[in-house]
DNA sequence: CTTGACCTTCCAGCTGCTGGAAAGACTAGA
DNA sequence: TCTAGTCTTTCCAGCAGCTGGAAGGTCAAG
């Protein structure tokens, strides 16, 4: 298998495919005489896996880790599901913080009349050294 | 003003403040005779300016568009609030694909023994092609 | 035999900084 | 006045995670 049926089949771009291979997060593939990477379906199940990863958030060196769990038939779960409950840690405090931006920046966008006057609340507060920070109401 | 001191008081990183001169974020400031930048008030507030953007995570060229503004005397409120609107709807965007991430993977790591056995349906998902979409229910 | 779709390598660039090296400028104290 | 220490400057490199493009080799169809 070439790499252009390889990625279509692991639903990745070529370039990522050889940009994996390069940094080591899959194995090299085997070449052709002409050095063409030559693929099976051992290395698109591998490809797979590390895309549903990213997809997941996984950095790449998350997936390096999941991979070599992916491999080790004597792998305990605990491994994985540690891994996984720090990157569902990471992904609540992210909406956590995407939460109080979303809530200041629409009370702006709120407050903003949106017509032809320089007046304007979201300006304003970006101007402000401690912007959007109530000091001892 | 040296640039610690300007920085310090915009409260942002002296390599960030060269760093916002050098891409023309913000005007290259006044040098002293042996080459030190040189920052006044002004400029100082239009990197809080910036700090605040930033912080609200606005890219460097919306960045760039809402400092043309806040520099702008007879600018309408509508222009601001167009740009902090598509800011707020790509906030909307990433908050759902957050809250969609972290549903899968909190069902999976609910999934998870979490033992030392090898069975983990954390692992299993990840290998699946198409893995957590149901197919025709 | 030619065309066009593939494949290869390598280098550069994206965003938004951040770290570090080498060298000059300034200030306080002995 | 010398010196130590803390500025400051420039420039180069690197982080993540790719992505685009150039220059050239390979292969199958017509």
């Amino acid at each position: 298998m070439n790499i252009s049926t390889a990625s279509k089949a692991a639903g990745l771009p070529a370039k990522t495919v050889r940009y994996y291979a390069d940094i080591g997060l899959v194995p090299a593939p085997a070449r052709s005489e002409s050095g063409y990477r030559s693929y099976d379906d051992a290395s698109v199940r591998k490809l797979v896996f590390v895309r549903r990863a990213r997809e997941f958030g996984f950095s790449i060196s998350e997936c390096r880790e999941l991979l070599g769990l992916y491999e080790d038939r004597r792998r305990s779960s605990a491994d994985v599901k540690r891994i996984a409950t720090a990157r569902l840690e990471e992904i609540g405090k992210k909406q956590r913080e995407l939460q109080s931006l979303h809530d200041e920046l629409a009370h702006l966008v709120d407050a903003c009349r949106g017509d032809d006057r320089p007046d304007c609340p979201i300006i304003d507060s970006l101007g402000d050294p401690g912007g959007g920070v109530r000091k001892s109401p």
